[in-house]
RNA sequence: GGGUCCUUAGCUCAGUUGGUUAGAGUGUCUGCUUGACGUGCAGGAAGUCAGUGGUUCGAAUCCACUAGGACCCACCA
C-alpha cells in the first residue's frame, strides 16, 4: 500500500474528482417519475463577474442542499447558467471599445453587438469556471444563458402577451437617467447617497414691482428650466403675491407665483422654484398646474437649446457654476449655505441620476402585487430568515410601474415596430410582413425583465417544467430582493400559476475584519481562488458555511480558513489512522457485528443523535448549527474518544477476530461519517472514501446514500455508562494537569464505587495511563493523595511524597468553593415555596438531585480537605 | 421620517418554544516527540450576557425604555 502524508493536500485531489465526476454525469439529472425532483437554479451571475466571497458563500450553501438531497435519493437538479446583464456588460464594452479608440455610435448596433457576442466567448464562462474550483454540483450540461435562442424568444414572448393584455405601455414619464449609460434605469438601480452640497438663495424679482421672492435651490443649474414658482396656500407671507408673475433672471420667462399644497412652509424660505422637467416632485406639481415643462438637457446630461445661447451644450456642473455666478454678479444670490442631502446615483453609472422626461415602456405592477403577496405570507413561499417578509411586503406595498426599457443595445429588443408613416405600433414575437414599411423600437429591455423568468425559463420543455418547476431553494443576497426574487415570484404566478420556488435563503453579507463590505475599490477582498489554493476549497466552503448564521452578516478574513483547514487535515488523519491499521489487520464485514461493546454501542448513540441534529438543523436552513453538530461529532467523539479507546482492543487484544471486527467496525462508522461530511466537504470525503475499500469506476460518494436514521441504534446504557468513564478520565487527566504529573508518568489510581464493570475499568486504566488501578465500594482513602470527586464515584492518586500538599489543598479548596457557591443557587430556589409549587415537577425534581449530588460531593471533599490539615 | 437587525470571554461567534454551575473556535498560560494528526494531544485562567425598569416561582432568552452599531425604504426645494 502507498505512503500515506501526514498532512491532508487539497489541491491534487480536487482536480482529480472534479473531473471524476464530470466524466461519470454524477449530477446530471433527468426526468424519472419515480424519483422526486429536488431542484435549484443558481442565481446567475453576471458575464462581466469574477468569483467573490459572497458567491463562495452563497454556491457553497446550495451545493449543500443540492449534494444533501442528491444522497437522499431525490433526483436533484442544479441548473447553472449566466446572465448577459445588459447594463453592466455594455458599459464594460463601452469602455473596452474606448480604450480601443472605437466608438458605439460611429461602429453602430449591429457592429457593436457582435464586440459583446465576442465579450461574452471571452468572459462569460470565467465565473462558471471558478465555480468548479468550488467544488459545485451543477449539472452542466444544462447551462443557460439569459440570450440564448430560446430563452429570448421566451422573454420576447412575455412581452407580446403583456403588451396583449395591456400590462405593458408606452408613456413620456420622468423616469431616473442615467447620463452615462444615456438610458433610463429603474428605481431599484438607483443608489442614494448622503453628499455634503450647498443649498442657494436666489432672489427672483417680481414682475412689475420692486419685490423680489426667494427660492432657495441644491440645483441652481436647473432654473434654467423653471417654470412657475409655488408657495403654501397657507403662507401669509406671499398671499399677495399670488397669481403675479417671476421675471426668471437670466431666461427672461414670465413664470406664475401659484399656490400648491405640497409646499411645506417651514422649509427654506417657503417658496419654491419649479422645474416640471428635472424633478419628481415639480414634474407632478406642473401637471397639478399645467405648467410648461422645459427640458433642458440632452441625454449626457448636458445642456441643449432650450437655454439661452451662453450656456447651451455644457456640463450640468459647469452650468451650475456659470449660474450662481451670474446671479451673483446680477445681485440675485442672496446667500449660500452648506446643507446635507440624500443624492441619487446610478448604480452602473456611478453618477448623480437626472429626472428626464422621455418616452419609455412600462409595465402595470398592480395585478402582480396579490398574487406575490399571498404566497409568501401563507407560507407557500418561505423566507428564511423570515424578518424579510417584512420588506418585501413593504416593496410591493408602495411598487411603482416598472421601466422596462432602457436606451442600450445589448438585451432582448424591444419587439415593437412603428409604421413609418401612420405611426401605428404593431406588437407582435415576429416582424411585420412589409418590414420596409416599418421601424423597430430601439430600445432593449432591463435585464430584470429577461432574469425573472429564469426559474421557469431555463426549462426548456413543457414536460420538464412540469416535472422540475416549481423548484426548492432559491439562495441569494438580500440585496436582490426587489430586483429579482420578488419580481421571479411575479413573474411564477402570472405565467405558471405557481410559485417559482418553495424556500428562499438569505445569504449574510461578508465583510471584512473591521466589519467593513468587501468591495474592490477598498481592495479588502480577498480573491476566493487564492484563499482556495493555499487552503482548499473544502476548508473555505466549510469555514464560511460554520462562521456565516442565517441572517446575521459575517466579517470574514482569510486566515480564519484554517479552521476548515484544520478540520480537513483533522478528518485525513482520522483515515490515515484506519488506513495504516488496515495493512495490519484484516477487513471482515462479517465481523461488523461481532465482539461489541459499549464503546461501540456508545458511538452509534452519538452518531444517530449527530444525524438527526444535523439533519433538523439542515431543514430548518440552520447550515451553521450543523456544521457545529458535523465538527463537535467528528472531533470530539469520533477522533477525540471512539478512536483513542479503539487503540487498546486495536493493539492489545487477545484474537485477531476481535482487531478485524473492531477495525471493520470503525471504518464503516467512518464511512458513515464521510457521508455526513460529504455535502459540506466534497473533495476530502470523496478521496477518503476511495481509499477505505475498493471501489468501482464511477462509484462515488456523492451518489451513496445519506445516513438514514436508526433510532434502534440508540442505546442509553452505553451512553451513560462512556459519560462515567470520560468523567473519570477526564478528573485523572486534571488532576495530572494541575499537579504537573507528566503523561509518561504511570499512576496508580483507587477509585471508591460501586457502579464500575469490568470493561469500562480496561479503558480507564489505558486512556488514564494508570499502573495500578482498585476499585470497589470499600476503597479508603490512601494517606497523601491527591483526590477528586465526581457523580458516584471519589478518585485517589497516592502521590507519597510527590505531593505538594499546597498545591492539593488549593485544588481542593477550590471545588469546595465552586460546589458551595452552585449549592446556594439551588438551596435558594428548593427553599422558594413558589418555586416548588409552580415549576413542573421534572424541574423540581432536578433540582433537587442536584443538591444531593453536590452535596454529597462536598461532604466527602471537605473531608478529604480536612485530613490534609 | 418609516422599518429591520445586532450588542454574550481579549477577538469571532453559538446559546430556536423562559429552568445548565452561560458554551465553542481562536488567542493566552501550563504540560506533552502518547504508535493518525504539533494543521496535534491533555489541562488551566478568562464573562455584571450593552444599561435601566418590568412580567415571572425563575430572564442571556419575553416586554418597555435608554445607549451604541449595521442595513433597508422614503426623500422637503
Amino acid at each position: 500500500m502507498k505512503e500515506i502524508p501526514k498532512a491532508y493536500s487539497p489541491n491534487e485531489v480536487e482536480d482529480k474528482w472534479y473531473k471524476y465526476w464530470e466524466e461519470h454525469n454524477l449530477f446530471s439529472s433527468e426526468i424519472d417519475e419515480t424519483k422526486e425532483p429536488y431542484t435549484i437554479v443558481i442565481p446567475p451571475p453576471n458575464i462581466t463577474g469574477m468569483l467573490t466571497m459572497g458567491h463562495i458563500l452563497n454556491n457553497s450553501i446550495q451545493d449543500v442542499y443540492i449534494r444533501y438531497k442528491r444522497m437522499q435519493g431525490f433526483n436533484a437538479l442544479w441548473v447553472p447558467g449566466t446572465d448577459h446583464a445588459s447594463i453592466a456588460t455594455e458599459t464594460k464594452v463601452v469602455n473596452y471599445l474606448k480604450e480601443q479608440g472605437i466608438d458605439k455610435e460611429e461602429i453602430g448596433r449591429e457592429e457593436f453587438l457582435k464586440h459583446c457576442h465576442v465579450w461574452k466567448e471571452k468572459y462569460g464562462g470565467i465565473i462558471t469556471k471558478q465555480l468548479r474550483k468550488l467544488g459545485v454540483s451543477c449539472d452542466w450540461k444544462r447551462e443557460r444563458f439569459t440570450m440564448d435562442d430560446e430563452y429570448y424568444k421566451s422573454v420576447i414572448h412575455t412581452f407580446v402577451k403583456l403588451y396583449k393584455e395591456g400590462l405593458i405601455y408606452r408613456g413620456n414619464r420622468m423616469v431616473n437617467w442615467c447620463p452615462v449609460s444615456k438610458s433610463a434605469i429603474s428605481d431599484e438601480e438607483v443608489i442614494f447617497k448622503s453628499s455634503n452640497g450647498k443649498l442657494w438663495y436666489f432672489k427672483y424679482p417680481v414682475k412689475d414691482s420692486n419685490e423680489f421672492v426667494i427660492v432657495a435651490t441644491t440645483r441652481p443649474e436647473t432654473m434654467l428650466g423653471d417654470t412657475g414658482v409655488a408657495v403654501n396656500p397657507k403662507d401669509e407671507r406671499f398671499k399677495h403675491l399670488i397669481g403675479k408673475k417671476i421675471i426668471l433672471p437670466i431666461v427672461g420667462r414670465e413664470i406664475p407665483i401659484f399656490t400648491d399644497d405640497y409646499v411645506d412652509m417651514e422649509f427654506g424660505t417657503g417658496a419654491v422654484k419649479i422645474t416640471p422637467a428635472h424633478d419628481v416632485n415639480d414634474y407632478d406639481m406642473g401637471k397639478r398646474h399645467s405648467l410648461e415643462m422645459i427640458n433642458i438637457f440632452k441625454e449626457d446630461a448636458t445642456t441643449n437649446k432650450n437655454v439661452p445661447l451662453d450656456y447651451q451644450s455644457k456640463d450640468r456642473y459647469e452650468v451650475r457654476k456659470l449660474v450662481v455666478a451670474k446671479l451673483e454678479e446680477l445681485g440675485l444670490l442672496e446667500k449660500t449655505e452648506d446643507y446635507t442631502n440624500n443624492v441619487g446615483y446610478s448604480e452602473r453609472g456611478g453618477v448623480p441620476i437626472e429626472p428626464y422626461l422621455s418616452e419609455q415602456w412600462f409595465m402595470k405592477m398592480e395585478d402582480f402585487v396579490k398574487p406575490a403577496l399571498e404566497v409568501v405570507r401563507e407560507g407557500k413561499v418561505n423566507f428564511h430568515p423570515n424578518h424579510w417578509i417584512k420588506t418585501y411586503e413593504h416593496w410591493l406595498g408602495n411598487i411603482r410601474d416598472w421601466c422596462i426599457s432602457r436606451q442600450l443595445w445589448w438585451g432582448h429588443r424591444i419587439p415593437v415596430w412603428y409604421h413609418n408613416e401612420t405611426n401605428e405600433i404593431y406588437c407582435d414575437e415576429n416582424p411585420p410582413t412589409d418590414l420596409e414599411n416599418w421601424t423597430q423600437d430601439n430600445d432593449v429591455l432591463d435585464t430584470w425583465a429577461s432574469s425573472w423568468l429564469w426559474a421557469q425559463d431555463v426549462f426548456t420543455s413543457e414536460e420538464e417544467q412540469k416535472y422540475y418547476y416549481p423548484t426548492n431553494l432559491l439562495v441569494t443576497g438580500p440585496d436582490i430582493i426587489f430586483f429579482w426574487v420578488a419580481r421571479m415570484i411575479m413573474a411564477g404566478m402570472k405565467f405558471m400559476n405557481d410559485i417559482p420556488f418553495k424556500d428562499v435563503y438569505f445569504t449574510s453579507i461578508i465583510r471584512d475584519e473591521q466589519g467593513r463590505k468587501m468591495s474592490k475599490s477598498l481592495g479588502n477582498s480577498p480573491d476566493p481562488l487564492d484563499v482556495i489554493d493555499q487552503y482548499g476549497a473544502d476548508a473555505l466552503r466549510f469555514t464560511i458555511n460554520y462562521i456565516a448564521p442565517l441572517g446575521q452578516d459575517v466579517q470574514f478574513s482569510t486566515d480564519k480558513t484554517e479552521l476548515g483547514r484544520n478540520f480537513a487535515n483533522k478528518i485525513w488523519n482520522a483515515g490515515r489512522f484506519l488506513l495504516m491499521n488496515a495493512e495490519n489487520i484484516k477487513i471482515d464485514n462479517n465481523l461488523l457485528d461481532k465482539h461489541v461493546d459499549f464503546v461501540d454501542e456508545w458511538i452509534a448513540t452519538k452518531f444517530q443523535n449527530a444525524i438527526e441534529q444535523y439533519t433538523t438543523s439542515l431543514d430548518k436552513y440552520e447550515i451553521n448549527g450543523a456544521t457545529k453538530i458535523l465538527y463537535s461529532y467528528v472531533w470530539n467523539d469520533f477522533c477525540d474518544w471512539y478512536i483513542e479507546l479503539t487503540k487498546d482492543r486495536l493493539y492489545n487484544s487477545e484474537s485477531e477476530e476481535i482487531k478485524s471486527a473492531v477495525l471493520t467496525r470503525a471504518i464503516n462508522h467512518f464511512d458513515n461519517m464521510l457521508r455526513m461530511i460529504h455535502p459540506f466537504m466534497p473533495f476530502l470525503s470523496e478521496e477518503l472514501w476511495s481509499l477505505i475499500a475498493e471501489r468501482k469506476d464511477g462509484e462515488s460518494i456523492s451518489v451513496a446514500q445519506f445516513p438514514l436514521l436508526d433510532k434502534s441504534a440508540i442505546n442509553k446504557l452505553a451512553e451513560s455508562k462512556m459519560d462515567f468513564v470520560q468523567s473519570i478520565i477526564t478528573s485523572i487527566r486534571n488532576i495530572r494537569g494541575e499537579m504537573n504529573i507528566p503523561p509518561s508518568k504511570k499512576i496508580d489510581v483507587l477509585l471508591k464505587t460501586d457502579t464500575l464493570e469490568e470493561d469500562q475499568i480496561k479503558y480507564i486504566q489505558t486512556i488514564a495511563r494508570i499502573n495500578k488501578l482498585e476499585f470497589g465500594a470499600d476503597i479508603s482513602k490512601p494517606k497523601a493523595s491527591a483526590s477528586s470527586v465526581i457523580k458516584n464515584c471519589e478518585i485517589y492518586i497516592p502521590l507519597e511524597g510527590i505531593i505538594d500538599l499546597q498545591v492539593e489543598r488549593d485544588r481542593l479548596t477550590k471545588e469546595i468553593q465552586r460546589l458551595e457557591g452552585a449549592l446556594i443557587g439551588v438551596n435558594k430556589k428548593l427553599s422558594n415555596e413558589r418555586f416548588v409549587n409552580n415549576a413542573p415537577k421534572e424541574v423540581v425534581e432536578k433540582e433537587n438531585a442536584k443538591k444531593t449530588d453536590w452535596e454529597n460531593s462536598l461532604e466527602t471533599l471537605k473531608s478529604i480537605l480536612d485530613d490534609l490539615t
